[in-house]
RNA sequence: GAGAUCAUAGCUCAGGGGCAGAGCGUCUGAUUGUGGAUCAGAAGGUCGUGGGUUCGAUACCCACUGGUCUCCCCA
């Protein structure tokens, strides 16, 4: 991988071969037909911007991630991140864009992350977005536009999550947060889906604490659980724990605790690994808590009353009266008066509640968003999200020229992975009909070429043999693994009778055409419905 | 940024301190005018990179790089 010389990828690169690169294709196509369709025009912006247009938008954690470009000894450039910065930034630059200016952009961007599965450190998002509405028609457009844009690309299962970032904020003042410790607050309620309500309450005792330790503790567990690692190295490990300011001494306490509580489950057994994960982390968290200082922790209290609220199940709007009911905030009042004119579109247009969820526990991380939110995930494969986006008034704004706006973007690549995994795509029909021309002779070469060239100006694809050495036998061999429809021959025989054999590789047929009715021929077998109108 | 795990032919993988293997694919021929199927044959490898242990390492040990998985975070 890794020979000195030998050809490789940056990380997280790939390239698209034939066949990935006609599933991309279908999928960008079927997209790009739906974004017109709802009368988007297109946009293209550098993939380079400049740091300073990137940076502050997307929250520290994000900014982390973004790739620095430049010439040697230059600095100040960086890749895009994502779609809807360098949006902004073009909407700021170009004031007299027609509003409400609706675009759809379909181009790649960088993220210096890991790669995992479904994740790479350059992919393709599709982003629709419309500036200069304040009103919720808007979000409701948008978030319609995703939910057919996955059905138009045949996914059997999504579930688009809808949220509103006010009504984030009334979940805030409703626990009686300090502010600092609401990024946690939401990072913790965003997992429900994941780790259940054990696993939230769990978590929202550990905001404030060392996040770092959690992480090590949660794998640790892992480890000593299948035998990979004994109670020695497993302290070692701990022990290089941040401790994010809850002090060294309290760390080592929690993490005694910890381990003294993960002994009691014996190694190299059927344990559950969430009983075990549970109760060795609750123990040291514990000792973590009892050890912090108060203004930096959840009180217990609180967790039980976002739990409380969290287990609020219901069809869509009831669920909204009833968190109306239970915050009893103005803002979010605002934010769930909003949701309703949504749903109230999507019912409309005949968008069920299989395919859209109300959910208070879906966060994004982005900085930018201001009021609703929406993100798409699959039941299978697990693959994270595959579309994620929002209303974000104020990012324009940052570029001096204060527009309202809101959108979205569809995960290409993950969209893809998807629909291979789920056996959508029909790859021999991604292959458009082409034929092949055979070649008789070296000396047959320029007839041949008159004869492809006079087809391929009628609208048919041709390949035209290159490869003088090649029989016959071969060629129709590199015909069908191309994935060609037809072979064409012509040699001596057809040139004296005034015809070419036309053989359909699919259905191993083959007849004598007419040279005077070959297009007419070809065209009837690519579209068997459409008769050539008669004379 | 953290942990686990893996790396042998183009692909999927087996093996094992001293001859480098299979299936699939590729190429050639049976067939100089008929593809896929069959048969016969061939090519293809510094066993990821670097170091260590050893008379000898692809194998054992260490580091690095890369893939995958679980976290963190996200499309």
């Amino acid at each position: 991988m890794s020979k000195p010389g030998a050809p490789a990828l940056a990380r997280g690169m790939r390239d698209l071969l034939p066949l990935e690169a006609r599933r991309h294709q279908k999928v960008t196509d079927t997209l790009r037909g739906i974004f017109e369709r709802h009368g988007y025009a297109p946009i293209e912006t550098p993939a380079l911007e400049l740091e300073g247009t990137l940076m502050g938008k997307y929250g520290p954690d994000a900014e982390r991630l973004i790739y620095r470009a430049g010439l040697a000894g230059e600095s100040g450039y960086a890749l895009r991140y994502d779609l809807s910065v360098p949006l902004a930034r073009t909407c700021a630059m170009n004031p007299a864009l027609t509003k409400p200016f609706r675009r759809y952009q379909m181009a790649a961007v960088w993220r210096g992350e890991r790669p995992q599965r479904g994740r790479y450190r350059e992919f393709m998002q599709a982003d629709i977005d419309l500036v200069g509405s304040t009103g919720v028609l808007a979000d409701a457009e948008i978030i319609q536009i995703v939910v057919q844009a996955l059905q138009a690309l045949g996914l059997p299962r999504s579930l688009t999550k809808i949220n509103d970032r006010r009504v984030l904020n009334g979940i805030g003042r409703f626990a009686g947060m300090p502010a600092a410790l609401l990024p946690g607050l939401y990072r913790a309620i965003d997992k429900l889906d994941k780790i259940g309500f054990a696993g939230v309450r769990q978590e929202l005792l550990a905001v404030g604490l060392s996040g770092d330790l959690l992480n090590r503790q949660r794998q640790a567990v892992e480890r000593w659980l299948g035998g990979k690692a004994d109670r020695a190295t497993l302290e070692v490990d701990l022990a290089k724990a941040d401790d994010e300011g809850v002090g060294e001494a309290a760390r080592d306490l929690a993490i005694a605790a910890f381990l003294d509580a993960l002994s009691a489950f014996p190694q190299n057994a059927a344990t559950p690994l969430s009983e075990a994960r549970q109760t060795a982390i609750q123990a040291s968290l514990d000792v973590l808590r009892s050890q912090t200082s108060v203004d930096r922790i959840i009180p217990s209290a609180v967790t039980e009353r976002l739990l409380d609220l969290l287990a609020l199940r219901d069809r869509p709007l009831p669920l909204l009266d009833a968190l109306d009911r239970r915050l009893d905030d103005a803002e979010a009042t605002a934010g769930t008066a909003d949701l309703r004119r949504i749903l109230a579109v999507l019912d409309a247009v005949g968008i069920g509640e299989d395919r859209y969820q109300v959910d208070f526990a879906m966060v994004r991380g982005l900085a930018y968003y201001n009021g609703s939110i929406f993100e798409t995930v699959v039941p299978e494969p697990p693959i994270g999200s595959v579309s994620g986006g929002g209303r974000y008034d104020g990012l324009i704004g940052l570029f001096g020229r204060d527009m309202p706006a809101v959108g979205s973007s569809l995960g290409v690549d993950r969209l893809v992975d998807v629909m291979v995994e789920l056996g959508l795509f029909d790859d021999p029909d991604l292959i458009p009909p082409t034929a092949y021309m055979t070649l008789f002779s070296p000396d047959d070469a320029p007839a041949a070429a008159a004869r492809a060239n006079s087809l391929r100006a009628a609208g048919l694809n041709v390949i035209l043999a290159t490869e003088p050495g090649q029989g016959l036998g071969q060629q129709l061999r590199s015909a069908d693994q191309l994935g060609c429809r037809w072979a064409l021959i012509v040699g001596p025989d057809e040139v004296a009778a005034g015809e070419v054999t036309v053989k359909d590789l699919r259905q191993s047929r083959q007849s004598q055409v007419a040279e005077a009715n070959l297009l007419t021929w070809l065209r009837r077998e690519v579209a068997p419905q459409i008769e050539e109108p008669s004379p």
